[in-house]
DNA sequence: TTGTACGCGTTATCAA
DNA sequence: TTGATAACGCGTACAA
């Protein structure tokens, strides 16, 4: 069913039809017409022509590192639920953490194939500036903050500071499980916030570095070797809530008492870690909400049709649960729910 | 930069160019020019025109119903794979459980637009029914036994049929902790598995059930209901790992011992139910190569060029763990890990 | 208000 | 082995 044979149909022209669909500039009798052989007919016009016709997609394309985990699919379910108001449709491009394949998809989408770029990264080397940089299309990155591109992140960097500063009331021996990956907002940005944290407010306090992958089977390995290099540590930084869940398993089995002898947090407030006993203490990261920004401001450069350079650092909350040992005298332990 | 100018600095007519690109039928000087010329130029063709010409397009529409849950991206994981392997990009339609949605995204993918359509669902309407047979493209369901179509799915019925034997040998009062939502396979299929061996087995046995939403929350609070009325319920049979880590959770805090005085299981072998203690019991799907399964299947229908109307049941295996209370005599408990 | 004619960038056919 | 030329299905100046 094409447009041709429509216009057949009705006893029109194609231009005729082609109006109806669009500006709708037609007159009230050939619109009944038209109404009619195209609800009857089933027609819809060819998407590829259309492309073809106004050099556009209604496709964005989205380069996730991986789907498997809580936080992107938060921020995926955040892009999808303001994109296809608008009428766009996600491509998704699943790296599993692959530079190459980040760079192959970037090449992917560097021509036509889409309408925009959301690219939720890890790292950024020069091949990734060059091809984003040859883009013909918008790119918004999430996740990290990127000099000189249209970002929207997390303020990875405060969320650590604070929430080191909150464990140093109880701290004199900590060990810190950050990941091995080069995830620069994870690695870097919490690492760094907790580093200026305990150097600002405790420099005497002693710190033990052990480096995991994503996931809790790392870190019930990590925290098995940090306490037994270092058994009399009494808090453990952990810098997502999965890692934190593995070193938790591992205090249980070891038969160290939470959050007696060894208080513990994590990262992202994920579902996982307020179901373990006690509740992981951790940081709320607005991610659904993240991913909505990043859709909105691709949307805005789309409709201005020139690049907008605006920063987003997106708020945090921290979320101190029975896992923290109470502060000496001054404010409570508040509980706290996960929320989107 | 369109064929057009590539044949024009190449001198030689546009169709040489083509051919160069596909066919390959040029002659050795002429390819040598044209290689130059394309490299310098960066070209590359237009995607959106190869689409209209060739009637393909080398996207496959996935219909999801919501990315934040694991065994979803553990498919959309193996479904990427496969496809990304042979070239074809997925195109992500996240319905968030909204029937409407899936409606909708049927009706877009119905013409062009995707040369194939994997979907994964939870109900089947007469109108999905309707839109699934009006598409023009091949459509592979995944999670859903579904007659007359080729799909994939896992095994629920037996699944839990086996894990009930299993319960049963320990077990004189349930409680049955079921979904709120249609899913016929979570929904029906569990359900049926569970309620055929009790009444194999043991249909003295009492049983007590709810419904619940797909969360940890709501696993909790149906928990509280349940033992509430039921206190001397010894057996809680939880349709997924999230509902039953919400559940042990009650079960904690009210006191009971897990498994001595309540034992429970859950299902999907996710990681969070072996991040609790105890561990929980479930039941392990092979979500991942279910997606890879689907793909091939699609591509196998795709390159012969019709329907095959194939089935494929995937396997399970139990896993086992502390949330159980072993078994009177026979068999032991094995220990289990998660997998992919 | 309508229809004609052209172009979007490819690939396929056919004659040379 | 090559180059005109005709589709593919649609949108839109432009003229009527």
């Amino acid at each position: 069913m094409t447009i041709n044979e429509i216009a057949r149909l009705a006893g029109v022209s194609r231009a005729t039809v082609s109006r109806y669909l669009n500006d709708g500039y037609v007159s009230e009798e050939k619109r009944q017409i038209l109404q009619k052989v195209i609800k009857d007919t089933g027609y819809e016009p060819s998407k590829q022509a259309q492309n073809l016709r106004k050099k556009t997609t209604g496709l964005i394309g989205v380069i996730i590192p991986r789907i498997q985990s809580e936080s992107v699919s938060r921020m995926v379910a955040g892009i999808s639920s303001v994109l296809s108001k608008e009428g766009y449709q996600l491509l998704l491009a699943n790296t599993q953490n692959d530079e190459k394949e980040e760079l192959k998809y970037l090449r992917i989408f560097r021509n036509n194939q889409v309408d925009g770029v959301i690219f939720i990264g890890t790292i950024f080397t020069r091949e990734h500036f060059r091809l984003m940089e040859e883009l013909e299309v918008p790119l918004v990155v999430l996740g990290q903050q990127i000099q000189a591109w249209p970002c929207v992140y997390q303020d990875d960097y405060h969320a650590a500071y604070d929430l080191t500063a909150r464990l140093l009331k109880q701290a004199s021996k900590i060990g810190y499980i950050g990941v091995t990956t080069l995830d620069k907002a994870v690695g870097e940005g919490r690492k760094q916030g907790f580093m200026d944290a305990v150097a600002d407010i405790k420099p005497e306090c002693q710190v033990e570095i052990r480096q995991a992958a994503f996931s809790a089977l790392a870190g019930y390995d990590k925290a098995r070797e940090l306490l037994t290099k270092e058994p009399k540590t009494d808090t453990l930084f952990c810098v997502t809530d999965e890692i934190a869940a593995g070193a938790l398993k591992y205090l249980h089995e070891a038969g160290y008492q939470v959050p007696e002898q060894v208080q513990l947090v994590g990262f992202g407030d994920t579902a996982m870690g307020k179901m373990v006993t006690p509740e992981i203490s951790s940081v709320h990261f607005y991610y659904k909400t993240s991913g909505m920004e990043a859709a909105k401001l691709l949307l805005e450069i789309l409709q201005e049709g020139r690049d907008i350079k605006k920063e987003i650092k997106m708020g945090y909350r921290l979320c101190i649960c029975a896992s923290l040992r109470a502060p000496t005298a001054d404010n409570g332990s508040r509980t706290c729910k996960s929320g989107a």
